[in-house]
DNA sequence: TGTACATCAGTGAACGCGCGTTCACTGATGTAC
DNA sequence: TGTACATCAGTGAACGCGCGTTCACTGATGTAC
């Protein structure tokens, strides 16, 4: 095997991006370093010529998963007030999105988890909640709109909350209807 | 020690009612046998007196948390739709109740958990999604109130992500703004 | 350009610990006479 | 009422397995001459 440091670093990401993935499916304490390695096409071993513990990774992949998740809510590189709510209320509220949990946004997957987390990783969540927070007040018509962050607030604790529960559900049709209720309402409240 | 069937349902009951907290705060994977029969004042060994497998308590434990869930929602006794609906919303979403995750909404705390739970747990907690929509349904006006369902769906999903990122943030104003927010939105959601 | 050596990503077996489960045993209670 | 026996909730040590971590080793690549 090769091992320049370019393809190192290439191996390094493989991994994160994995855990990235199957932490948000699994829990933080659901997947294990022998099946990340595997999945990553390498055995266990080698796993501490990367990180010094699971714990490491573990954060990594967290930043890892905010980092990616606030790259695609600015979709395309535009500025969240650039992306129309509706736009932004129906991808998230999809049931491609429900069905991608491993893809998806991290608070929905993880918040029990990030709740319990340690003192660090739990500001780092609230960090990137209020980054998040203040993409969704541009989306709501910016800072100097009175009720944007009123409305930006609501809208985030139902769409994360829509998630939760539309993935709660074997019922497909109430998970549907779920998700279309509360897709329709974001839009209204941001068209108000 | 005594064994009548009596102290036998007592202890069996203890162990369940624990285990029913403790999973709560901290995931359906998250507290070991042990550590629950010494938190009953027992030890391990008779833990199989009680349950055939760890995975039989925890289905005890789920049906205790959703059962005296309903039962709290339905506070006094009274019928949901006796329930104003501020009542519940400044109950659900005070500070209290995001401090307390072990006594509190099951959906909230284990909204992870059983979207990757196993099919019969899914479908039990589908089950008691559905129950306690209805109630809520109650408390937005009832069945014939035209959009009662659709309102319903709605309070839901806001307060359960509400409590969901509200306990994420170990910024406390942020936090309470958050419970707030939804607090008053819930309230002049079902007011109009 | 070619050769000898150093580096180090990756290997895979082994270790140790925690945890779910088992098991032989105890001793208090209930029952039979 | 008193005595002998059966039952069984609870004990605590032991077992086995999975998983995070360690370690001696490999062999391909980079570097020095």
């Amino acid at each position: 095997m090769g091992h320049s440091q370019l393809e190192k670093q290439k191996t390094h990401e493989r991994i994160v991006e994995i855990a990235s993935k199957r932490l948000r499916e699994k829990g933080l304490e659901g997947v294990g370093v022998a099946d990340l390695m595997r999945e990553a096409g390498l055995t266990v071993g080698g796993f501490y010529k990367h990180f010094a513990s699971r714990d490491e990774l573990v954060a990594e992949a967290m930043q890892s998963a905010f980092g990616s998740w606030e790259a695609a809510v600015r979709s395309e590189g535009r500025a969240p007030g650039e992306v129309p709510i509706d736009e932004f209320a129906t991808v998230y509220l999809s049931p491609r999105h429900r069905d991608n949990t491993g893809g998806g946004c991290p608070f929905a997957a993880l918040s029990a988890d990030l709740a319990r987390g340690s003192e660090k990783s739990r500001a780092f969540a609230t960090a990137q909640m209020k980054i998040n927070l203040d993409n969704m007040i541009e989306r709501m018509g910016g800072a100097d709109n009175e009720t944007a962050r009123r409305d930006a607030i609501i809208a985030s604790c139902v769409m994360t909350g829509a998630l939760g529960l539309a993935r709660i559900s074997d019922d497909e049709t109430l998970s549907n209807e779920i998700l279309e209720t509360v897709k329709d309402f974001v839009t209204r409240l941001a068209a108000k």
